[in-house]
DNA sequence: ATAGAAGTGGGGAAAAGTGGGGAAAAAGGG
DNA sequence: CCCTTTTTCCCCACTTTTCCCCACTTCTAT
């Protein structure tokens, strides 16, 4: 389980530092790829494959299924971690999530989040915003 | 059951002490988060494994299940006690709830509430204000 | 009055964050 | 095909932060 919320600095090699807690979660490696908002998705070993799995077990038409193969499988990569529990941030995620020099690691339960800064300020607004809409109405349950 | 209403100091290195009654229903750990005012939210783990639950129980499309994800455990945070029975506050929500060196430790029933001094005194006040009219509006039937 | 518990403060060891050098590997051009 | 250049990866070093422990003071209850 993945939680908080965590600023770093990415190094001019493109290197971050995951939370310890995290990287404890994480054996050895984790997969990347591109979150559903503007954001790098960060799964452990066994979080992915479960996602693989139950991407394949999915009844879609089989042209649907490339596509979402192509989207999720083309865009993944696996990083390890080097001897300071850093991992490395391929370009193209990079780019894609728009991560400068400061990166925001943010825990979502099953899996992590990196965010660009400002992004992800704004993210949280308007989740919050939501989250309360929705814990309001467990109350009332 | 958590109540009462507790003034301490926030030492240079972020910690503060709960009181020995609230620790003692805390076993080891506490979870905390943000509160829905202005304040910092704190659940025993078991109460907090509860609320997790029942939103995770929640039936909402995907991406508004990520969105909650991220309010909900990105601002989480675990903490520990110290042999002082002292927590450390996480940075983030340190400034969410503009708590400088001083914090107001309020129970709340189910959880605990920390608040910055003079916010919490405004919060107080309308809620006394309305809890008057409340009771009033009871009396009256 | 004294003993225990609670609030407050700080020192020191360990862990974590950050930066960079150099060897190995990969890529590219002659 | 080989040599040069670039990139990647592993390791080391420094700085900052965190965490654990101890100490002192205050308050309360017997």
């Amino acid at each position: 389980m993945f939680f908080g919320e965590y600023q770093y600095k990415v190094d001019e090699k493109g290197r971050l530092p995951l939370p310890p807690k995290f990287r404890r979660d994480m054996k050895e490696a984790a997969i990347l790829t591109r979150g559903s908002e503007k954001c790098v998705a960060v799964y452990p070993l066994a979080e992915w494959k479960r996602l693989a799995d139950s991407l394949a077990a999915k009844t879609v038409t089989s042209a649907n299924l490339r596509k979402l193969n192509r989207a999720i499988f083309g865009s993944a990569f696996s990083v390890s971690f080097d001897k300071q529990g850093r991992i490395t941030l391929p370009f193209p995620l990079r780019g894609y999530a728009e991560i400068g020099d400061t990166v925001v690691v943010v825990g979502a339960n099953q899996y992590v989040e990196l965010w660009n800064e400002k992004a992800w300020k704004e993210e949280k607004e308007s989740a919050e915003e939501q989250a309360t809409q929705i814990m309001e109405s467990l109350g009332s349950s």
